[in-house]
This record gives C-alpha cells, sequence and structure tokens, in this order.
DNA sequence: AATGGGGGCAACCGCGGCGTC
DNA sequence: GGACGCCGCGGTTGCCCCCAT
C-alpha cells in the first residue's frame, strides 16, 4: 500500500477519470491528499467529531468536498484502520463471505475489524478474483467456470447461497438500508450497534414453495412480515425480545444482532457447509429457539435459511462484530449449550 | 539505461435510500 | 406527496511503482 506521503507526491489528478466534479462548487481541490490536509481533517475530527460531511470541509478549513473528506477518513486517515498486507486468515474470511453475500462490499468489511470497504474491494479485484479464476473458478459465483456455465443455461433453478449472492451482487439495486445505523467500519462509530438492514424483496422466500425442504416445513408461518414489510421483519430482529417460553411465536421476535452474527459465523464455518448442509436441509427446521433463561437463540441449519432467503438476514449479522463469544446452540428441542 | 506494460491502490463518480421541510 | 439535501455504497478511473525486456 502507498504511504500518504507517496499518495500526496502523487500530485493532481489522482483518481477517477471524468471531468464531472462531484461537488458543484468549483474550486474545490481534488487528487491526492498532501499531509497538511490529511492533519487538518484528523485534528478536527478528534476534536469535533465525524458527521455532517457537507459542512465539514468549510468548519476544518479544507479546500475539499465532503465526500472526499468522509472517504479520506474512512478509508485511510481513522484510527482504526489497519494498516498491511492482508493475512491469510483474512484473505479466507473474505473469500467466505464474498461467497455468501457477493460484492457488498461494506458489509463483507464489517466482518473483518480494520479493513475497509475500499481495500477490500481493491484486494479482491486486484488479488482474489484472479486467484479464483487461475483456479477454474468463477469469482461471482464460486462454482467452478465450467459448472457456472451449466447453470446459467439451467434457468437459475434450486438457488442457492451462491447464485443468490450472484443476483444480489449483479443487481444495480442497493440492498442496504443506508439510514440504520451500523458498525461497520464505513458508518459512524458512535452509531449503535444493532442497525438492521432490510430484505430486499428479491430474497424474499417463495410465497409457494416447491423444494423438497420446503414443504415439509410450513417457513410460511414463520415469516409473515415478509408478505407485508420485510423492514418490519429484520427492525423487529434487532428488539431483542427473546422470551423463551414462547417458541411457537413468530421467529422474528426472537432474532437478534448476536444471533445473527452467530448465524453468520456459523455460515463462514466450513464444517457449516461441508457437514450439515444435506442431513439438516431435509431435517431440521431453519430456526431453532432456545428455551433457557438466556437470551439465546440458534440458527442450526444457516444453508438452509440461506435457501429460503436468509441470506440477506445474513447482513445484519455483520453489524455485530463485537459479538465475539463464542455461540450458544441449541439442540432440536430448544435445549442450549455453550460451543 | 531506457522503456513499455501490468499491478496495486487511492480517489472520484453516479446512484439510491432516508430524513426533513 | 414531492422536492431537496445528505449520506453511504459499489463501480470505475488514472497515477505511481515495479519488473521484464
Amino acid at each position: 500500500m502507498r504511504s500518504p506521503s507517496s499518495a500526496a507526491a502523487a500530485g493532481a489528478g489522482g483518481g477517477g477519470g471524468k471531468t464531472t466534479p462531484c461537488c458543484s462548487k468549483v474550486g474545490l481541490k481534488r487528487g491526492p491528499w498532501t499531509p497538511e490536509e490529511d492533519e487538518l481533517l484528523s485534528s478536527y475530527i478528534k476534536r469535533e467529531g465525524e458527521g455532517r460531511w457537507r459542512t465539514l470541509p468549510k468548519r476544518a478549513g479544507l479546500l475539499r468536498c465532503g465526500k472526499s473528506c468522509r472517504l479520506r477518513w474512512m478509508n485511510y486517515l481513522r484510527p482504526s484502520v489497519k494498516r498491511g498486507q492482508i493475512a491469510p486468515d483474512e484473505e479466507d474470511l473474505i473469500l467466505r463471505l464474498h461467497r455468501l453475500l457477493g460484492n457488498r462490499w461494506s458489509l463483507i468489511a464489517g466482518r473483518i475489524p480494520g479493513r475497509t470497504d475500499n481495500e477490500i474491494k481493491n484486494y479482491w479485484n486486484t488479488h482474489l478474483s484472479k486467484k479464483l479464476i487461475s483456479q477454474g473458478i468463477d469469482p461471482r459465483t464460486h462454482k467452478p467456470l465450467n459448472q457456472d456455465q451449466r447453470t446459467d443455461n439451467s434457468n437459475n433453478e434450486s438457488p442457492d447461497a451462491n447464485s443468490t449472492a450472484k443476483e444480489v451482487s449483479s443487481s444495480k439495486k442497493p440492498l442496504i438500508n443506508h439510514s440504520i445505523p451500523s458498525p461497520s467500519p464505513t458508518s459512524n462509530p458512535n452509531s449503535a450497534s444493532s442497525g438492521i438492514e432490510e430484505i430486499d424483496k428479491e430474497l424474499l422466500p417463495d410465497p409457494n414453495p416447491t423444494t423438497e425442504f420446503e414443504n415439509s416445513f410450513p417457513i410460511n408461518n414463520l415469516l409473515p412480515k415478509y408478505t407485508d414489510g420485510m423492514s418490519n421483519t429484520m427492525m423487529r430482529i434487532g428488539s431483542h425480545v427473546l422470551a423463551s417460553h414462547e417458541a411457537e411465536e413468530d421467529i422474528n421476535n426472537y432474532c437478534t444482532d448476536d444471533v445473527f452474527s452467530s448465524f453468520l459465523n456459523s455460515l463462514i464455518n466450513e464444517e457449516a457447509f461441508t457437514a450439515s448442509h444435506h442431513s439438516q436441509l431435509h431435517q431440521q427446521p431453519p430456526f431453532h429457539v432456545a428455551s433457557s433463561s438466556s437470551d439465546t437463540l440458534m440458527i442450526s441449519n444457516p444453508i438452509s435459511a440461506l435457501g429460503l432467503g436468509w441470506e440477506s438476514a445474513i447482513m445484519s449479522s455483520t453489524f455485530s462484530q463485537n459479538n465475539s463469544e463464542a455461540p450458544k446452540r441449541v439442540d432440536n428441542y430448544g435445549n442450549g449449550h455453550i460451543e
């Protein structure tokens, strides 16, 4: 990675080849940041805090547009930004998350402390994408290239997590409710960590299930809110309502950010993919609600959940970075235990 | 030593969602 | 309900560095 000084030495120009300024005001500086500008921005934000990017440049004495200031702070100046090469475990995590989430870099970055969405995006485009291709894997779908071609010709039947990620990543429509605070590194650190995202309608479960699993388990009974407002569902997931004796109620009452963080942790666990997929797909409902006294929910069937459109729920789980404790698991009867 | 090309990455842009008026 | 402003995201661009020739 280039040092700030070297970036500054690059002189005017920098990224973005378009001539249209991002800010309507003329006379604003563009291109690489100088150390002096960095110092101005850093000291101001340390003194006054983040936010109000539109007016921040003027208040800080910078001839930059607010977007440029925000980007510089988020991607470079923030103390929490980690420097140095992507570690092998981070690379592995990026691969797994991308397999689940597609090109939602901010969400992926939210799971990797100290890394920014821009950094991960660049790393993906310059390293991992090529690496996968060299291994004969489609970087978009994470499927073998030849298999992917077959899949593309088969009307996308039986979508799985990969195809879901592909669809989402290729969709122009953002999936994120930006107004909801997120502890993502690119978000305001003062925000609460309970931000929840809406589920894109494209990811909603099929109201007329046709798969074997869907027929065997009445998922629609558990997801009533999806039909009239997915945001309601997700907001309730963040409500931390975990009455253990109400296990048969709307599943949404039991879903918390921490729960989905555990959910995602299990999703990015290779064992979850290799060992539990087939058996759980046909034997268990997608969620198992704990009956213990603690606020516990175990999602023991992440793959099934993915297939039913719960992939989007992963997004909310990415907001619980601080949930580093071992996820509590429950068995089919709701008995919780610590893994 | 000169130079051409590719890799890496910081920075920009357009777009869409949300909040406010 | 519509207009407007702000914010954040993903995609893209272009400069610098490094290496091969």
